[in-house]
DNA sequence: CATTTGCGTAAGTAAATACTTACACATATA
DNA sequence: TATATGTGTAAGTATTTACTTACGCAAATG
């Protein structure tokens, strides 16, 4: 799986189970059976789901023995919080501040995400 | 359009060219034939998108006569940015907690026959 | 009035998604 | 060594997705 396919990070959260991934293992790393044992769905499910994460980089494997322990990348969801901040900003200052807006949202077209 | 139809944000902002809407009309709101003209896809595409949106409230349509202007409705968005905030904290605070489990991890591996 | 404009919606389709079960395989453990 | 454990992957399937074209209708315009 090279660099060419890796998958859209709004993708990568798009799906709830994989949401709750994410919040399982920002609480504490865990191998991937642990994580299924949460989740109703198999083990199979949760794997894929798991690659998906990884492809994404929203999720880091680390092989311990037969074991993976699957840790959350913070710094990518990081870079979806930077995209939506122009709009946090158009919210909190709807009346202000908007040629700064309108700024942060026009160099948000030249590299969309 | 009842509560009940109510998509998934999370969905909502996982397609690029709804991405790519957002950031269009929180420039300036459009009506829905101008939005259209941005993309190569479809009037009809487009405008099932943004029927997307609406249902996510991640868009807010106003009639204007025969003319309906779609504005975005950063709150929404807002909600996603406080879902992401504890990633972010977790992402700031990297060189304390998270590192020294993976180090413990790390250990642990190699200590073991 | 007749025509243009703005838009919704239906029907059809190819591709993607999210699952499932079955199997393979390496690593631990008895 | 034999078995249990942790995990990847393949194959099959039902559902969802993102489009398309075709059509209809109400508001504006001539």
């Amino acid at each position: 799986m090279p660099a060419t396919t890796r998958r859209d990070v709004f993708h990568g959260i798009a799906d709830p189970t994989r949401r709750q991934i994410l919040t399982l293992v920002a609480k504490e790393p865990l191998n991937l059976n642990t994580i299924a044992e949460h989740f109703e769905i198999s083990r199979p499910a949760v794997s894929q789901h798991i690659k998906i994460l990884a492809e994404c980089d929203l999720v880091r494997i680390h092989q311990h023995g037969r074991e993976r322990y699957c840790t959350p990348n913070a710094e990518t969801l990081s870079r979806i919080a930077e995209w939506i901040e122009p709009f946090r900003k158009l919210w909190e200052s709807r009346f202000s501040h908007l040629d700064d807006l309108l700024n942060a949202l026009q160099t948000q077209t030249k590299s969309e995400p």
